[in-house]
DNA sequence: AGATCTACCTGGTTGC
DNA sequence: TGCAACCAGGTAGATC
């Protein structure tokens, strides 16, 4: 499941490979994955120039210098999507729903299982202007302590459904929160108004920190999550929390639970966060 | 407005 | 063995 440290992962592996670099073709093999004018999309990819990759909250940023300065290229992966330059002449799979095709003889795939993901084309100026764009919350990298602890003051709700909604803070899904929670020791349905402050103070320092280990260990990969060029990440190694439902905490050794909030499971250990 | 719930989608797993 | 039921989860849209 894409979340930050996955998307931030796909995008430093795919600048390198793609910037500067010229879209020469472009194949629309599942139309419904573009979102907005379709026509559109074919009509403006071929002859675009690669400017650079790069990601705000889930979403992997293609940044486009030519045919006109200023068009982004915007994929959301969701929960399967992946984005990746496979092996010279590898052949698109059942799922590889959209091949851009490279001067360099290279392509790029945008594959979806679960076919949640899109990608989107946007003219200069536009993507600032998308609803869901201007609507997101901060970098969890970016805010500081006192502006992270604001964003839940006077908030009813449970701290978790406030920690993935992107447009609190941007980034953060199911992993992240699960072990975000864990290493503050707040039960993820807590309201978060309830939330000590010192425990806010404490959430911040961990989301950053779990963020910057994930990246550093190239994401997580559950089953689908693949990075630029088709490998699994590490981080799933260290989970604490995250779909340990019934296995010892590695604390307290008392075995954790798994309750829903906000429609996720979520676990946690019911001795170490309260 | 804020909070909460459900639909969307399909591959993989579980259970009868 | 075969197949139905269920689960994963980010977001849009509806409801309270």
């Amino acid at each position: 499941m894409p979340e930050l440290p996955e998307v931030e992962t796909i995008a430093r592996g795919l600048a390198p490979e793609l910037a500067g670099r010229t879209v020469v073709a472009v194949e629309l093999r599942r139309p419904a994955s573009v979102q907005g004018d379709a026509a559109l999309f074919r009509a403006t990819l071929p002859g675009s120039r690669i400017a650079d990759v790069g990601r705000r909250a889930k979403l992997l940023l293609v940044r486009l210098d030519r045919p006109a300065g200023g068009r982004t290229l915007a994929f959301h992966l969701k929960m399967t999507g992946r984005c990746y330059l496979p092996e010279p002449d590898a052949a698109p799979g059942k799922h590889a729903h959209l091949v851009f095709a490279l001067d360099n003889g290279r392509s790029l795939f945008f594959e979806d299982a679960r076919t949640f993901g899109y990608c989107r084309l946007f003219g200069p100026g536009e993507l600032e202007g998308w609803d869901f764009y201007r609507t997101l919350g901060p970098e969890p990298l970016e805010i500081g302590a006192a502006a992270f602890a604001a964003l839940f003051a006077g908030r009813r709700g449970r701290i978790k459904a406030l920690l993935m909604d992107q447009t609190v803070l941007a980034g953060i899904g199911n992993i992240y929160a699960d072990e975000t929670l864990f290493r503050a020791g707040i039960r993820p349905d807590t309201p978060a108004d309830r939330v000590p402050a010192k425990k806010l103070k404490s959430l911040h320092g961990h989301v950053q920190a779990v963020l910057a280990e994930a990246i550093a260990a190239c994401g997580s990969s559950i089953s689908d999550y693949r990075d630029a060029h088709g490998n699994a990440g590490a981080f799933q190694n260290t989970f604490q929390a995250y779909g340990r439902a019934g296995a010892p905490c590695v604390r307290c050794a008392t075995p954790l639970v798994a309750i829903k909030v906000a429609g996720r499971t979520s676990t946690y250990c019911p001795h170490c966060q309260r």
